[in-house]
DNA sequence: TAACGCTGTGTAATAATATAACATATTTAA
DNA sequence: TTAAATATGTTATATTATTACACAGCGTTA
């Protein structure tokens, strides 16, 4: 069973938003579209926005500064994300396949570090792209 | 035989700076340390670091904002790169493993993309951290 | 009940990261 | 030897993210 979190006013709103887009979209972008819901300033929306990664309903796309909906209900417990990136048309797709993901969740290197996390992103040229 | 660049003088100014440190430097605390030298304006590092990225002298830690030279003469032709980061002191060490750089290449997705970069960055604590 | 810790809200100010636009110089290659 | 490509220098500005402070709501527990 998953523990269900309650969310707060602001982070729904923002949850809500970023669910309803299948692509990244960043902080200002998101601040803009939420102001007429009475949420004013950046702040208001970073602080969802760290809650939201840190209980797994969204990621961050560390290459592109943006948000995306989590479309994988197995990272949220694996802290483990992978996407692939159109470098052209910057189309966004969380992967999901288990082989890699076991690969990578297995991987010890020799400094005897404890992996708790890991985010991978690939970068090329979608089908529409190519 | 590998391809050898010739660098520009704020290139080189820029790479020798980065390749003293054993971790990862920020822009600015890069500029603050190359106007001694003449660099004075951020966009000449953004420049610099930009196409030391593009030929794999350096590579972006993109979780932190902030810049590593390459210790792995692979990546520089693959174009792929892996870290490891420990969350509390902040090291940053590349990866080279054979096994998993193998996995990562021949991965290919049911999307029908074509991929020609990837970057992962793995998060935990370090040996000392833990 | 009252005190406390925890999480969230609201607001203003500011820090940190990165790019646009323009003028000019230097190197490379046809 | 002219044109294209790459690099420089400078000013201004855009974009992304955090600090600091005051306070509200909620559940625990003394
Ligand atoms: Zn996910
Ligand atoms: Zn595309
Ligand atoms: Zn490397
Ligand atoms: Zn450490």
């Amino acid at each position: 069973m998953q523990k269900q979190e309650t969310l707060s006013k602001n982070q729904k709103i923002i949850l809500d938003l970023i669910e309803k887009s299948d692509q990244p979209l960043k902080a200002y972008s998101i601040l803009f579209d939420v102001k007429k819901k009475g949420i004013n300033a950046p702040l208001q929306v970073y602080r969802a926005l760290n809650k939201l990664v840190k209980i797994g309903k969204i990621h961050k796309i560390e290459s592109r500064n943006a948000f995306i909906a989590c479309k994988n209900s197995k990272c949220q417990i694996a802290n483990a994300t992978i996407f692939s990136i159109c470098e052209s048309c910057e189309d966004v797709t969380e992967i999901h396949d288990h082989k890699l993901s076991e690969h990578l969740r297995d991987f010890k290197d020799n400094k005897g570090m404890k992996y708790n996390k890991y985010n991978l992103e690939f970068f090329g040229l979608c089908k529409k792209c190519v």
